[in-house]
DNA sequence: CATGAATGAGTCTTCATTCAT
DNA sequence: GATGAATGAAGACTCATTCAT
């Protein structure tokens, strides 16, 4: 008999003490291993002995191995999205130009906390499952953006979620090529203030003027 | 067994005309599977079967799996290199605004002539070797980026190699979006036109006036 | 990306001469592994050791284990059909106790020659894909009876394909008491005999003198 | 890790009201689980989940995954005895035909009366130690019916013990046929009186007239 | 006594690579 | 040069059994 469609949620919920510790300790070791020996080598053996634990306990929490990396990968992703939420939040009403500044610093700094980390975990993105879990984050981080762009003090954005979804791709792009070594040290350096500038420009090119939109509105 | 220093150069250079045609049916071959079956599933038998041939002169020209890999994506990464080139080249002395829509439109160009296959081919820059082909790649791109900048006809661009550099990646990042579906459909039908106002707005956030830059330098 | 529907069919057809060698090893060495250690310890690994080679090896022929298996006892069923097959050919026209006795004769005679093997595979034909096999075999087996049934001398049988059907269940019943040792000495003894005179007694049971029917026909 | 000598027997007799719920769960639950996932999947686990019991609680009461099978399909062949047994009784100096119908009745209902079960136990009796519990029941089986044909009213069989086991095979033979699905519909259809045919001819040629018998004896 | 987390040996299966033909 | 059979290390995953709580 065959198996049912591979699920990548976890197996099941632990509901004695140790295997929370278990569990904590699987994400951790899942994480060193992929940053020490790289996703072709972070096997299911390598991150149970790593763990201290054995293959036998992985798979009592995780059905197969892409559903740990697929846990390991959705726990960082809300991270970053609940930073750049919280950022978004925290700039609401204020003139674009800070935001562009105060979203670029937020979103760096949630990826670059912990470089090894993400950039090992961009490999685990590239496989099945990772996909979703991208859009989705990428999808709430849209929406953060988006709502934040809207309550702009200075300037009316015509088209909020157009605008976050190009302007949150830009920074992907330069923090995927930092985490890569893509990036010259020169750029690297001023990384933020060459985001926040290419950022509020593009902000300011999509927007019309608070008095001007209201001057339209009221003809 | 794996050996230790895997070289990744080809293992001979095509002299005769059987071994050219048996070179292009492997890369061929290579893409293929890759793009139907994964990289996962893109193993030396499936790759010599699709294109005809034996395992065995799989190995005559390629000193092992990553070698074809690499072979395949450095060739794909030349192509995009020399089509940004030719474009830098075509608008040199030109105004700004219409470099950066040139330069957005021959990338995506280059990019999404065959989505497929730029997909597929992530996963495979993102192996062991990948990175340095990539990183050539985009030192290549940058430096025919920063020169076309630096020849703009209405504007002096400080510092061309950062802004050739963050550019790039801003685009890298759109189009990676895009091929891993991870685009909204509004995004992605105004993705050209977006990118090229995005980089229009940041190439003049960098650039002086050439008028004002003359007048500067004649105080 | 999920494996199609298991096929149970070997994987290739051996163009070299030495991979018929390593076919017959494969399958001499599960049928000895079968028959010393049983069902349970019948490995990949231990077959290709017992066989002389690679577990690899194994599956270039074979795409799982249970096709090996399969073949294996598919090649025996064949065997102890063709035998019944040409036993009953050779008995078109006889009186119907010949038919019982030498039918009786040539399925013992299939079965018993080894004994060993036979019981083993019994365990094989209890797995996913054994039943078709059995069913095949036995269909075959009851049309080469029944058509010997028709084809008597003395009698009309009334529905030969159910009456070979029955007979058949009987002597593999029996067959299989004896061969999974739960036949008593006394019975094992006069085994073919104790068949023979069933087997008879059921087909005159089930049939009506030819001189009777010609008589019931000519009314 | 497998022990070397593996006892079969249950590990100690329910003599608390609890204990025998859950070993009455536990047996209820192997018939499940082999019936809806096979032997391979008849974990004890699975087993225990089904049961509502955990698995320490299986082991309370099994020394091992072996001896609850054993255990279950024990049960199941008692049943099977006694009612064989029950009929053969309530045959006792009756005709020879009728004891055939009786007997014929009564094992294709004991055997039919849950076929899933029956047909999952015959992957358990191929097990290791599944030989030996059918070869007790057979043996009882055999007892009852030689006692019952040594009763017969109307002919004297003259070796009863051989006759009653040849009988047996033959209905155990077209009850595996029917169980594993080999039964064509004709003859499915007619079992019980195909067999009650079979096994009446069947006694009758082994049997003298009770009246040429006393007359042989007198002489 | 019950629980269920942990264990780890043992399975099947794949695939890069070699080398005899 | 080409072929493709053979190799065997390595990986994912299962499951009977134990034992601390």
């Amino acid at each position: 008999m065959r198996k049912d469609p591979p699920a990548l949620k976890p197996r099941k919920l632990p509901v004695q003490a140790r295997s929370a510790t278990t569990v904590e300790a699987l994400h951790a070791a899942t994480i060193q291993v992929l940053t020490q020996q790289g996703l072709a080598r972070c096997t299911t053996t390598r991150i149970a002995a790593r763990a201290g634990a054995s293959v036998g306990s992985l798979y009592q929490y995780y059905p197969n191995r892409d559903a740990l990396l697929a846990a390991v990968l959705a726990r960082k992703l809300s991270g970053v999205s609940a930073a750049v939420d919280l950022a978004c939040r925290a700039q609401q009403g204020q003139p674009i130009a800070q935001m562009a500044v105060a979203l670029t610093r937020a979103f760096l700094a949630a990826k670059l906390h912990n470089p090894d980390e993400s950039k090992a975990l961009y490999a685990v993105a590239a496989q099945r499952g990772g996909a979703a879990l991208i859009a989705q984050a990428q999808a709430s981080m849209v929406v953060s953006i988006a709502t934040m762009l809207a309550s702009a003090a200075d300037v009316h954005v015509a088209n909020p979620a157009v605008t976050a979804e190009v302007a949150l791709n830009t920074l992907v792009g330069s923090v995927r090529a930092l985490l890569e070594g893509l990036m010259s040290p020169e750029v690297a350096a001023t990384l933020e203030t060459q985001l926040g500038a290419l950022l509020t420009a593009y902000f300011q090119t999509h927007a019309v003027a608070r008095a001007a939109a209201s001057a339209l509105a009221r003809e």
